[in-house]
Formats: structure tokens, C-alpha cells, sequence
DNA sequence: TCGGCAATGTGAATTATATCACATTTTCGT
DNA sequence: ACGAAAATGTGATATAATTCACATTGCCGA
């Protein structure tokens, strides 16, 4: 099964249906229908189960899925019954609040690592411990503390140029929040966070249903 | 034209093309091809193609697209030809992060109000001049100040009831980066910002490959 | 003025994604 | 032990989005 073409929409909704079920686990939901699921999560039932069919057979006919059990295979099925390092590259506003914000422990992914050009900054022990190095000292350091994912908050003029060097240091993921596209080569994976997209997207559904 | 039925994914493009035609502008560079920008964009050029044919007839066969012209046309089609006024509900780590941030200034939107529940942080002046207001008074600021959209950076926990308030004080565009679905009328139009759904998708790229 | 070139705009074809509808399997009450 | 009820898993269908391929149009140089 692993081996047909997933959506990559899937892959996204897999993350939320682990979060809806984590959160119901902590209500003491143990079995879930994909109807209760999918109403939850704001999608069609038969979503849920073809996404999971990608997969394999996860639920119990005639009852739904056992919610912890469904989160442990979500977690398998996404790479995410281990912890993964990150670097994050610019502690300005943005990089700072990220790296103080506490959803990316709670869900297994460690800031091991930080950068920036500032003398200010560079030097600075964070309050997770991690110390701030300087953007040149980037590739030994992410071999040191074995990152495996960088996370770019740096100024948009400076972002393919980071890209650059987060590649030539072996990274192969990266978040970026800068507002531009930048380029990798397939070996690397970007997922974008660009907050003003989705601003204007807002914007054009208000001015047009008015 | 406007009347077909335009898909989701080409109103994120738009803002793409925008963004990449902006900073073409400042290399003063005045006419562009749909191959040229594609690349830039990293899509298909037939893609820019079609989606701007949603709207019109922007280009000239034979050159290309007049980059000024066409940021002002996006900008038309995008409803970006104004201000959008946005308050903040919740002032921690990422909302004062995001309060601070330059992108949204540069874009054309504005914070003129924030909010909050701690005590400590309400009554607050934010850099920008604006004053942190008590969530309570939420439906009343946002009619004075107002504001057309939300954006929620509050723990998981109150998103929905926030975004509850938010419509009552009839905003309907929200912006919400806690990690929840939340539910909302039809009237209203939710984009989610959601980091770790996106490091989820990485990690299952990285694992999947390896 | 005219011919060739370049790049748009767009119908057709392809590919991808989502939904329906139902046969299948399991549980549970009698 | 059996039949009804419930909810999965999935082939078929419908819908949506992307890409192709080319006719069309405007520009420029000789």
C-alpha cells in the first residue's frame, strides 16, 4: 500500500485527525466513528477512511476506529514515533517566539540549534538552553547536534541564500516563513508559511461576497 | 469572468505572482513573460496563464505581461486596493511577535486592536500605539476600531470561543493559528496557520524517502 | 509594408482528488 | 445461535485542477 501515490492533501489531514483523536483521548473517547471523526475535523467521512485505506486497515467494521490505537498508527505512518532536531536559522520576532513556543515539543520536534548574523544575539543562551551561533558556523553545528529539519525566519533577502546553505549542510527539510519561493533541489522537501497569503486569500473572499 | 467558480489554490498563486512581480519591480525590470514568472513562482507557465484568464486579459501576446500593470491588477482582483484593518486576540509569545512584524504593514494591513485576558497585558501599549484591550470588550472595540478581520493566537483551548465572540462582533474573515478546527458559519471564512502540521508533512517526506 | 518571431489565451486531454454507494464484517441483544 | 444494526473498506463515479498544444495576436526589423 505504501507504495501508491499519496496526496499530499492526505498527508496534511493525517496530522489533523491525530490531533482531533489526541485530543479526544484526553476526553476518554476510546472508539471513534469516521462520521464523528470527520464531522470534528470538518471533513467527509469517506475521506478519512480512503486516506487511511492508503495504509492499511486501521478500524473495526461495524464499530470505527480505536482512538489510541488510530494515533499510533498515524504517528508511524508519519515518521513521528521519534524526535526530530531543528534548527532554527534568524532569531528576530518571529524566530524567537517560535523557538520559545511551546506545540513543537508537545509534539516531539527539538530546537537544538539557532542562528543569526547579530553579534547581539550571537552567543545568547535561549531559554531551552540552546546557545545561538553565528550563520557561518551553520554547517558544523547542524552535524554537531544532528538537525534534521531548519526553520528559516530570516529577512526575505536572505532566505535562498540560507536555503543554500541549509542543503550543502545535508538538511533535506525545510519550513520557511520568509515571503518568497525559494529553490531546492528535489532531495530537499519545503513546506512555506506565509501568513500574508493567506491574509489576501481572506481578503479576496471578503471583498468578493460583498 | 468573475462569476466561474475559481479555485482556492489559484487565489494563493495570485498572491505569489504578486509578491515575485513586486520585487521584479524594484530590479526595475517592466515586462515579464508567463515562462519567466513561472519559474520565479516555481509552477507551470500555462498555470499563471489560466489563472489570470479567470479575471481577464492582462498580457500581450508576443512580450508578456507589463509587471506594474499586473500587480495592480492583482491587487484589483485580491481586494488589496485598501487597507484591511485586523485585531490580534492574544498577545503572548506569537501574537506580539506577529504584532511587531513588518510584513503586514508592508501589505496594506493594519492592527488597530488587541486583546487579552491577563491583567498584566491588558491596557498595555503595543509599539505600533495600539492599546491591549480585556477580551471582554471585544464586540465593542471592533466596532470602533473598525476591524474586518481576526487573527486568533490564543491557546487551543479558547480558539473556538474566541472566534465564537469574533462572529458575534461581526468579523468574518479569521486567521487563526491555534491548532484546532474551528467551526464557523458560512459567512465567515477561516484560513488556518498551522506550523506543526506542516513539520509533520516534512517528517513524513524525510521518512518516506529514506 | 510585410513576414517572421515570440508569447498569450484557451479548448482538449490528462491527471489528481473527493464523494458516493454498497458489499462486507463485526458486534450485540434476544 | 441468529438476525438486525452499525460502520468499515473500496470499486465506481463525479468533480476539480493541471498541463498540453496550438491557433491567435501583436511587435519589430528589413
Amino acid at each position: 500500500m505504501k507504495f501508491a501515490k499519496i496526496p499530499m492533501a492526505t498527508i496534511n489531514r493525517l496530522s489533523i485527525y491525530m490531533r482531533t483523536l489526541q485530543e479526544m483521548l484526553e476526553d476518554d473517547v476510546d472508539v471513534i466513528s469516521s462520521e464523528r471523526l470527520a464531522k470534528q475535523c470538518g471533513v467527509n467521512p469517506a475521506q478519512i477512511r480512503k486516506d487511511l485505506a492508503y495504509f492499511g486497515e486501521f478500524g473495526v467494521r461495524g464499530v470505527g476506529y480505536r482512538v489510541n490505537d488510530l494515533v499510533v498508527q498515524i504517528k508511524d505512518i508519519l515518521g513521528l514515533n521519534r524526535p526530530w532536531n531543528l534548527a532554527m536559522i534568524g532569531v528576530g520576532n518571529l524566530g524567537s517566539a517560535l523557538l520559545r513556543h511551546g506545540n513543537f515539543i508537545k509534539h516531539g520536534y527539538i530546537f537544538t540549534a539557532a542562528f543569526d548574523v547579530d553579534p547581539k544575539k550571537v552567543g545568547k543562551r535561549l531559554p531551552n538552553g540552546v546557545i545561538v551561533n553565528h550563520v557561518d558556523e551553520l554547517e558544523e553545528k547542524i552535524k554537531e547536534k544532528e538537525v534534521l529539519m531548519g526553520l528559516i525566519t530570516t529577512p526575505a533577502s536572505e532566505a535562498q541564500n540560507i536555503a543554500n546553505q541549509l542543503v550543502l549542510a545535508g538538511i533535506n527539510g525545510i519550513l520557511n516563513f520568509a515571503p518568497v519561493q525559494i529553490q531546492v533541489p528535489d532531495c530537499c522537501h519545503v513546506e512555506n508559511v506565509d501568513f500574508t497569503i493567506k491574509l489576501d486569500s481572506i481578503a479576496y473572499h471578503l471583498s468578493a461576497s460583498s
